[in-house]
Formats: structure tokens, sequence, C-alpha cells
RNA sequence: GGAGAGGUUCCCGAGCGGCCAAAGGGGGCAGACUGUAAAUCUGUUGGCGAAGUCCUUCGAAGGUUCGAUCCCUUCCCUCUCCA
């Protein structure tokens, strides 16, 4: 079945429907990551006000706790938390990549150990699909491994071969009944040839949607466009493509300029735990002294709940004071900025004036005028 | 009135002859964060534009010493116990 339908085209940019388990997404959308089943500080009802619509969780971090098995018996991800929205997982792919202490990259899988309890795992692609479908996501991800940067290139080369390898191994693995779909993750560092190489194995092996891994990673942020650039247009133009981790909104804005449907990254609601909130004008650190009595709202005119109702004053008093509610309005801030900047994107597409908009906005976002 | 303990940089608190502008923590200030082991991490926190065999600082004033936050004397102030 169809993952993505696209309704309209300006440039590369691409607007369309992503055809869930769960719902109809307008793309391009940018998933809050919930690893644990949930948006840090949020419940589903904020998400949902705010227009989210599909969120992303980590197979991993289910799988250790509570337990994939434990979620099926629950009825699904779905059912067991209460999201009636589409729900995409990572594999933990990710996982091998920022945990590696504790890991062991065979061909036959990953030996990890876990970071809760000690104990150890072995983790498979044919598992982390079986995993997955334990969760019901809507969408799951292939195990890949996520190469670091700088890596040489004859271990990405090595690790490429090791990802293909997995991802046909978790085409194999998955059961075709049931509307959950499988997308393959292109890796290969920063070197072309190999990113090259890993996208047309993944594309020979027809999965529903292709992302593109391994990227903001400590690499300079040309490296990471170059490589979008060296894949872009290898990829079917009737599926879905997905940007991990990504990210900052001007890569959003440089990512769906290049044809990229879909992003997640945990920068909105991490920063908004640690204080750094988005704005029009840029960044805005509100544990900064200048906002101690600032009375204005964090950005002037945004209409989510902690801009009409709380001051910049109050919200640094919040963070200083440790109170558990920053972390809740902070959060329900950046979110519902990067929603807005999403439906921004999107309308501009509809409007064929995505160049316009890149323009103002990034004018705007690099002017940092927040504070007059 | 008697006995004892103590006063250290914004706060708490270590230091008890030079390696001390003074550990550590807190707080403050600033930075970072990109498929979340993150309620996290890093830097900085007397002055002098920077530097230093520089200046000021460890309750106050004297003293001993080449040298004192550290030893001595007196004073001031806290706290505990006894009366």
């Amino acid at each position: 079945m169809k993952a993505i339908e696209i309704l309209k085209t300006d440039g590369r940019a691409r607007r369309g429907t992503l055809l869930t388990g769960h719902g109809h997404i307008d793309t391009p959308v940018f998933m809050p990551v919930g690893t644990q089943g949930t948006v840090k500080a949020m419940t589903h009802k904020e998400l949902w006000e705010m227009g989210v619509r599909m969120t992303l969780a980590n197979a991993y971090h289910l799988y250790l706790r509570p337990g994939d098995e434990m979620i099926r018996r629950m009825g699904g991800i779905h059912e067991f938390s209460g999201w009636d929205g589409a729900m995409l997982t990572d594999s933990g792919g990710f996982q091998i990549f920022s945990l590696g202490v504790l890991r062991e990259i065979k061909e036959e899988g990953v030996l990890f150990q876990s970071h809760i309890d000690g104990s150890r795992h072995f983790l498979t692609p044919e598992k982390m699909v079986k995993v997955q479908e334990n969760i019901g996501a809507d969408i799951a991800m292939c195990l890949d491994e996520c190469v670091s940067y700088p890596s040489s290139y004859e271990y990405t080369s090595r690790s490429v071969d090791l990802t293909t390898d997995w991802a046909r191994r978790c085409r194999a693995a998955r059961s075709e009944e049931g509307s959950q779909k499988l997308f393959g993750i292109i890796q290969g560092g920063f070197y072309e040839d190999l990113r090259v190489k890993s996208a047309h194995e993944l594309i020979s092996m027809d999965f529903d949607g292709y992302a593109v891994g391994g990227l903001s990673v400590g690499e300079p942020k040309g490296l990471m466009w170059d490589m979008v650039d060296t894949v872009i247009d290898l990829l079917p133009p009737e599926k879905p493509r997905y940007m991990m981790g990504v990210g900052m909104p001007e890569d959003l804005l440089e990512g769906v300029k290049r044809g990229i449907d879909m992003f997640d990254c945990i920068i909105p609601t991490r920063l908004a735990r640690n204080g750094t909130f988005f704005t029009p004008a840029g960044k805005m650190n509100i544990r900064n002294a200048r906002f101690a009595e600032d009375k204005r709202p964090v950005v002037e005119g945004c209409s989510c709940y902690a801009c009409r109702t709380y001051s910049r004053a109050y919200l640094r008093h919040l963070l200083m004071a440790h109170e558990l509610t920053s972390f809740y309005l902070n959060t329900i801030h950046n979110v519902y900025f990067y929603m807005e900047f999403m439906g921004n994107l999107r309308r501009a597409i509809e409007a064929g004036t995505y160049d316009e908009f890149y323009r103002v906005f990034k004018r705007q976002y690099e002017g940092g005028e927040y504070d007059d």
C-alpha cells in the first residue's frame, strides 16, 4: 500500500499526505520525539491541540522497558498509551551509536548491555522488526548502524554493507499482514559513493519509504547537505523521504527545500527543558539575566499557551527555581513553534512561494532581533 | 558569672607557616545540546582592559617570622553547655 501522496511541488519541495494506520499526515511533517512513548513533559492533549499528529518512539527503549511483549499484550502502543495519532518507531540504530560503550557490533546483530540494569541483549534485525511489530508502530525503521563522524572510508564501507545486509533481513522478517510500514535507512557516512551505493541497494529492496540517517553527528553543516543532495534524486518520488534526527528550524527549511517529507528531532523538547526557546528571530536563552524583569511574552504575538499567559520574567523564574511547570510551558512553546513553522512551510509550498518564505524566514531568524 | 567551640571569598564549608586569590558544594553569569541513559553537560565566578616576582582579601588591631588564612597578644562578635 502506498505511503504518501504528493499533492503539490514547488521546486524540489513537496507537499503531500502521509498515509498511516492512524490518520493522514500533512507533509512535510515534523515528529516530536517521545522516546519512551511520551513526549517529555507533554500529555497527548497538548500535543493534539498544537496540531501534532505523529510522534516518534524508540523500539530499543520500549523493548527494555516496559517490554515489547507487554505492549503487545496491552493492545499495542496506541491503545497502551492512548495516543490516537500516528507513531513511528526508531529501531535502536541510533542507540548503537549513542550508547556505544555498552555494545559490540557483529554481523549477526548487536550485543548490547542494558543501560538500565546491565543485562545483556542480542539485538538482531529480525528481532527489532518483531519488537516494532509488537509495539504496533505505524512506521517501523530497519536496524542500522549510525556511524560517527569522522570515520574512515574502510570502516564506513564495511558499516554500509552491514546496514544493507540488515535491511535485507529486516525486509524479509516483516510480516506482510497489518498496516505497518517499513522504511530503509541510507547510511554511508560522508562518502558520496557509499551514500549512492547504500541508496541504490535499499531502493532495490522496495521499502515503503527511505530515510537518510547518520547525519548531524558532528560534521560541518555543508557536508550534511552534500550527503542529502547526493542521495535525494535517487529516491523514488512516489515514496516518503525521511531525514532522521534533524533538526533546527533552519535545517528543516533546508531539508524541505531539497524534497524531504519527514523529520524528527529531540531539539525542540530538550532545548525547552534546558531553557532555550525558539523564536522567529532565533534562539533565546531564557536564563540570561536580561530577561529577569522582562514582562513581555517569549514571542510577541505567539498564540501558544505559554506566550498567551506568561512573561519571560516568570518563565525564567520557573526555570531557575527548577519548577516542573517550566518543562511543561517551555516544551509547549517550542513544539508549538515547530508546528506553526511546519504549517507555514506547507502553505508556502501550496502557494508556490517557498523560495520567498525561505528568504524571509532566514533573514529574520538570523537577524536575532527579538530583544528589540 | 564559669567551661567550651567558632568567626574564610555572594552563601555553606575545607585549609592550620611558603606549593593559597584560597579545595568542594550551592548560588550567580555565560555557552552547548540535532533518529533523548539529558530535570543534562561545559566554562566562568576579588581587582587591575591583557599580563604579573602586581594590588586588595580569610572578624579587628598589634606582634613573631625571610614569609602568616595558618603561630602569639588584646579586643569585638556568634554559638553550645553549666550556673
